[in-house]
DNA sequence: TGCGCTTTGTCCAGTGACCGGACGAAGTCG
DNA sequence: CGACTTCGTCCGGTCACTGGACAAAGCGCA
């Protein structure tokens, strides 16, 4: 573990895309907002702001919209950012589905297009990847900011996925080969984090600085969000709570082990589990009073508490947010997790953590894979 | 959770602080080293590395240490650390007894005293920092950089003492109160952060990026460092796995649950579950071949093993070093708790980790607060 | 021994970006 | 209507990185 390289030196080019970064923050968060207020809530001086504002707005990227009230003095210009002034490609490669879309600057989406797979893998699911980006690209009427992939498993720094298991990848350099062939920046990433990171960003003004987003469906996964970034780990494997044996007498799993909390909380587990034919037929028994389907959707629950307490325990993080099929269960899962999440974990941590349901739905990896594009390329968060 | 405040803003004296912190851990890390070496390494030009020596050499904490052999070319003038140029004054407050003493940059302790408290608490133990300092300081001999403290309890980033049971404090500013007293700059830090702070500090070129370093003795506690920074988490609370429930069906814990880590594995639970008087008569009666206390000793290993998966599970981090009082149980122990983290965790990322015992013994608390105060006031490490 | 080639460390002019003061424009308030 | 504010911009000043040039000082080969 030598450690022979640096971080990099910084420059003036960087102190320069840093506030500007601030600037454009302030315009992505606040809204139609005067250059004077900038200044102020940013602590650079109006001047800066002055410069940094009229290279957005010459970009594009910001404009003018009128004049605002006056406070006793001249009125301010109220600037405001140009949603529409860029097009992210955004793509969702589900295990039996390929999604893509266009994206603007808020991450509305638009021109949607899928493919089945149909059993299709390997180089074959390459080529569909390439013809959903054709397709939805012909679509676009501004200019495109880069392409944002969310994918199922392992996916380094570099945009490189290293095992993905349902679509027979390994080691495959996905974003250089998709950076190649279509000339567009391209950022590739698992899809519980792009997920958790969509969850993050497209919070605004209320970002916590720090949040775990688990995605429970067929697999658990979470993403963590540290200190205003997503973080990976040593390995870029951070957040794979799925197989962590919390029954050692339990199922077997197919990773090799007995009782990880997938073979109790997945999806496909919980259903197992129970006599329902599908988590919606579960959810309408447990809310008609049937008490073995509460109790299925209890126990899962549980589980799923269970780990998020170590979670919380670990990393003191007060913000949990739910997404994936499972959340479908509603309330009577929602207030198991958090029952068991609080009882086990400390008191002072555990009061004030809230543990949620989060709303992006089934676009949540689309939306993330276009808020790390926008993180990369425009610098839009900026850590503390 | 409203966010007005905005990251700092980035000016020049940023980013000439920035390189030189860059410069100034090439020389701590890669001891006697020409300035065209640390151009090649940080990626400044010669010019830069040249002026930015300069100034540390003008503060003393750089100094030539003659010429290097020639690679066909002008022979170099070696750079080095002048590692006594600057004092810092580290006191580890412990539950009975409060230790001060003396480093130098390098973290070699000096002129150590400590102080029983004999009950004392509240107001009457913070006389005793306060005259533990004015002696310790007297032994100085080059200018002080500062005051770092490692204290047990919840400690805020500001040095606010939250609450620390055994010393009855709370709220206690007390990073501010010897600020003010003493006119030097201050960290105070909570124990088993400090401790995983100084085993990452001094680990020199080896530090790895993420590590947790986990305190096991009267309670547990984990310190997190992650991508080079301590990380604290929304409450400044990461790491305190101890009152995690690992059994609902297992013992009262003194914090109201029943079944904590702490009640399982922490050397008072160790010895209460065992026939044995000490942890050392247990590592002893083990070693013997003790069935009984075998049992007790691997129940204990394996009951923070399991926490350490989720640990490993959650963040990917590769790297633990365990330390504190019950890692005097050796080999037995830690083979239990490696067993049972890496059964219960991911094959992928647990095949990797290195889980082993600290080395640096009880001082690490002194030498953690020196870290701390050293990075706050020399910026010694840099985030990538 | 002499000459060309390298490497090192420094000097210097140039540039990019922040700073702070000043100024005109355009309001409010008494 | 005049004093006072606030806003946005302009301008000179300073700080810190850049890249080219140069002398010092060594190596290697003829």
């Amino acid at each position: 573990m030598a450690r022979t390289e640096f971080p990099a030196k910084a420059t003036h080019a960087q102190t320069r895309a840093h506030n500007a970064a601030l600037v454009l923050r302030a315009l992505y968060d606040l809204g139609p907002i005067s250059r004077a207020d900038i200044a102020r809530l940013t602590g650079l001086t109006r001047t800066s702001v002055g410069e940094l504002v009229s290279d957005l707005e010459k970009d594009g990227l910001a404009i003018d919209v009128g004049r605002g009230p006056s406070t006793g003095g001249k009125q301010p210009t109220l600037v405001a950012l140009n949603a529409n002034s860029r097009t992210i490609i955004t793509l969702d490669l589900g295990e039996r589905t390929f999604t893509a879309a266009l994206a603007n600057l808020r991450g509305e989406l638009a021109a949607r297009t899928s493919r089945d797979l149909e059993g299709r893998d390997g180089d074959e699911a390459v080529a569909i990847v390439h013809e959903l980006i054709d397709e939805v690209r012909r679509a676009a009427t501004t200019p495109i900011l880069g392409i944002g992939v969310g994918t199922p498993g392992v996916v380094d720094q570099s945009g490189t996925i290293r095992w993905a298991v349902s679509l027979d990848w390994q080691d495959l350099p996905l974003a250089k080969i998709l950076e190649e062939r279509h000339q567009l920046p391209t950022v590739v990433a698992n899809d519980s984090r792009a997920a958790a990171f969509a969850t993050y960003l497209f919070k605004g003004d209320a970002r916590p600085a720090n949040l775990a987003v688990i995605k429970v469906g067929r697999g658990i996964g979470a993403g963590l969000i540290l200190k205003d970034q997503l973080f990976g780990g040593d390995g870029e494997a951070a957040g794979e709570i799925g197989h962590v044996v919390v029954d050692p007498d339990g199922d077997a799993c197919h990773c090799g082990r007995y009782g990880c909390l997938e073979t109790v909380a997945s999806a496909p587990a919980i259903i197992r589990h129970s006599s329902a034919k599908s988590l919606d037929d579960l959810a309408d028994a447990a809310a008609a009073g049937d008490t073995e389907a509460l109790g299925s959707v209890r126990t899962a629950g549980r589980a799923l508490g269970g780990a998020i307490a170590h979670l919380v325990a670990a990393l003191d993080v007060r913000h949990i947010t739910l997404v994936g099929t499972v959340t479908a269960l509603g309330d009577p899962w929602l207030d198991a997790v958090r029952d068991e999440a609080t009882s086990r974990s400390l008191a002072v941590t555990g009061q004030d953590t809230t543990i949620e349901i989060g709303g992006t739905g089934e676009d949540v990896t689309l939306l993330g894979a276009c808020a790390l594009l926008l993180t990369r390329e425009l610098g839009l968060t900026v850590h503390r």
